[in-house]
DNA sequence: GTCTATAGTTCGATAGAC
DNA sequence: GTCTATCGAACTATAGAC
């Protein structure tokens, strides 16, 4: 029987790669590629082994069956991602009168950085996240409310904080929306660029971050004046 | 061999119903709700048949295969939705000086009404258009650009002929910043309330309009603010 | 840890009766 | 148009050698 432990999420002053078997990564990367290309249902643990050049045996040695397989590679990015969220954040705030923009950039760089770059393979994660997030699945809405709700509470306690005029409820709202916006960003389907004959390019991520900076910000503040929270 | 034509969008001046058998529309609600639930890859053409009470070999004669049958459930819906969208806007602008705030819930309102009303068993369709929204899948990417992107064309006309300053590229992003905030209202998945502690209720369709239509303009128009079109 | 081989299930699709 | 019955392929997962 596998061992399928979860691995825990590395601490700021953990070695960087868990003492676990090159195998055991090169399959979590596979994984993401596969998943990210068909979704949980349409990717095969076949294609998963091909992907990841081992025997498909190997995958339910080390993560029992795909649904832990699934689970292990959300942990592992969302680990890595949600840390650097948190410290930016944190440090945003402990500077005292963070701006806004600066929250909203908090909230979407890491995701995308890492979700870009970390990924030899190019924004599988990022995909993952974007169907996860939009799923009334079970399974999507368990893995949701275990690795993102947590940095969830903090956004929106900071969105309180830095335009107090803003109710929790409106700020719950602003919150949902502006993941809504950033899916945009993450899912980079190329319809932008389709609809704008070009001139959208839904690969150029600082252009992309540069405009949603300035929609999201736009969005919450008017909420913010359309109905004042009066406390 | 079957037929599987596709049916033809019905016409204002047509008979509400195509002369099609009951069991025809039958399979096409299953297959609404089926897909809905588990996805394209996760929904099975057994599953479909016991819900619309059918043999699994009448969906062949009908539909010729699964991926027919996805995309004759798509074109059903978005060819009602579209039309009234489609209505909507060009009464606006016939009108002149048509608001921002108008045509954004022109943008919204139908899809919600008619994903959520028309199909019985729920707001099926609008989880469907969700997942299809974001997804790179070339099945997924070809339905959206046949059966989205027209419209979607016609209301980036429309903002950018209600605010003059925007420029053509940011009117493009204006667009699909806002139709991934419209995400937020028809993946409903519940985590609004989860956060918010019950204070956000995505199942309250005119709430979360009315906050999202604030939202998607304050956002628009920080884009107009922030880099006017000096044409 | 890693492999080969395969058991056991479920799937999409078809054949053919009515 | 609608059904029953079934084929052949693909899937997840396991057994067992090394």
């Amino acid at each position: 029987m596998a061992r399928a432990r979860l691995q825990a999420r590395p601490q700021a002053d953990t070695v960087r790669e868990p003492a676990v078997g090159s195998r055991s990564v090169a399959i979590l990367d596979a994984a993401e590629k596969v998943f990210a290309k068909s979704g949980f249902a349409g990717a095969s643990m076949r294609e998963i082994a091909e992907t990841a050049g081992v025997a498909q045996a190997l995958i339910h040695y080390h993560f029992d069956n795909k649904e832990k397989l699934f689970e292990a590679m959300i942990a592992r990015r969302s680990g890595e991602i949600n840390d650097v969220r948190a410290t930016q954040l944190d440090r945003l705030l402990a500077a005292g009168r963070a701006r806004l923009e600066d929250v909203v950039e908090a909230l979407f760089r890491p995701t995308i950085e890492v979700g870009h770059s970390l990924a030899r393979g190019g924004d599988g994660f990022s995909r993952i996240l974007v169907s996860a997030a939009n799923s009334v699945d079970e399974r999507d809405a368990r893995l949701t409310e275990t690795y993102y709700d947590p940095i969830a509470r903090k956004f929106i306690d900071a969105f309180c904080l830095i335009e107090p005029g803003l109710s929790r409820k409106e700020a719950v709202w602003a919150y949902m929306f502006s993941i809504g916006v950033g899916m945009t960003m993450m899912a980079r389907t190329g319809r932008s660029a389709r609809l704008s004959d070009g001139l959208c390019d839904d690969t150029d991520i600082d252009e992309m971050l540069r405009e949603i900076v300035i929609y999201v910000c736009g969005g919450i503040r008017a909420m913010l004046t359309a109905n004042p929270n009066r406390d």
